[in-house]
DNA sequence: TGCCAGGCCCTCTTTAGGGCCTT
């Protein structure tokens, strides 16, 4: 496994809650190497029931392109293939990590990487911004988009830049050299009141001993 | 548009309630 390799994903979906009977619709995500997007990986699925009119207008998904789209099983094989062992990266994973879950469970395989949440980072390192939703992120720090939300695609990539934009922050603010897998899911765990006291501690200590962080 | 769920997080908290975020 890189330590510098991700995997950002996104999930579009008929609902809330896979636990409710709720599908995926779409996936995208990204291979993010070094601060790059170096793969892509985007399908709709057919989930086999008509999708609501808020969803549709949500997304913009329409019931007659999932007709003609693949099986769910069908792309989460394809899909297992591209994640493979890289740590996995969501805005607000816990949404996508319980659907991820519940769509492989479905085509028996079981996820063994762990993931991290952007959304919970910046409300760390962004504090100031007006919410934490993607697309105000997105617009706060002028991160590249195409204008598009709410596909799982684009969603997906504009995650990526702003997982990239998150740890440049950290990097310049507090002087570290990398900004180990391990250390921003940390970061998300961190009482937002101490977080950067423990940035500073842990830049004063990663600069002592580097190697003792792991990935 | 808001509801559905669930995890996170804050506070006028912890024997709780409500907002944020995802579709």
């Amino acid at each position: 496994m890189n330590n510098n390799s991700f995997v950002v994903l996104d999930f579009e979906t008929t609902g809330l809650s896979p636990f409710d009977g709720d599908r995926a619709i779409e996936i995208g995500a990204v291979l993010l190497c070094d601060g790059r997007v170096v793969n892509r990986f985007q399908s709709l699925m057919n989930p086999g029931v008509r999708i609501s009119s808020f969803i549709q207008d949500y997304t913009g998904i329409s019931n007659a392109m999932l007709k003609k789209a693949p099986p769910i099983s069908d792309v989460m094989q394809q899909f297992a293939h591209f994640m493979a062992d890289q740590h996995l990266i969501a805005h607000n994973a816990s949404f996508d990590r319980k659907f991820l879950d519940a769509e492989l469970e479905r085509i028996h395989v079981s996820r063994k990487q762990e993931f991290a949440c952007s959304m919970l980072i910046s409300r760390r390192i962004y504090p100031d911004a007006p919410n934490h939703r993607l697309e105000t992120l997105v617009n706060y720090r002028s991160l590249q988009t195409n204008g598009v939300f709410h596909r799982a695609l684009a969603d997906a990539e504009m995650t990526a830049h702003l997982w990239t934009d998150m740890t440049n922050s950290i990097k310049s603010t507090y002087n570290f050299k990398e900004i180990p897998f391990k250390l921003m899911q940390r970061i998300s765990k961190v009482p937002k009141a101490s977080i950067s006291d423990y940035l500073t501690r842990a830049a004063a200590s990663m600069a002592k001993s580097p190697a003792c962080h792991g990935s």
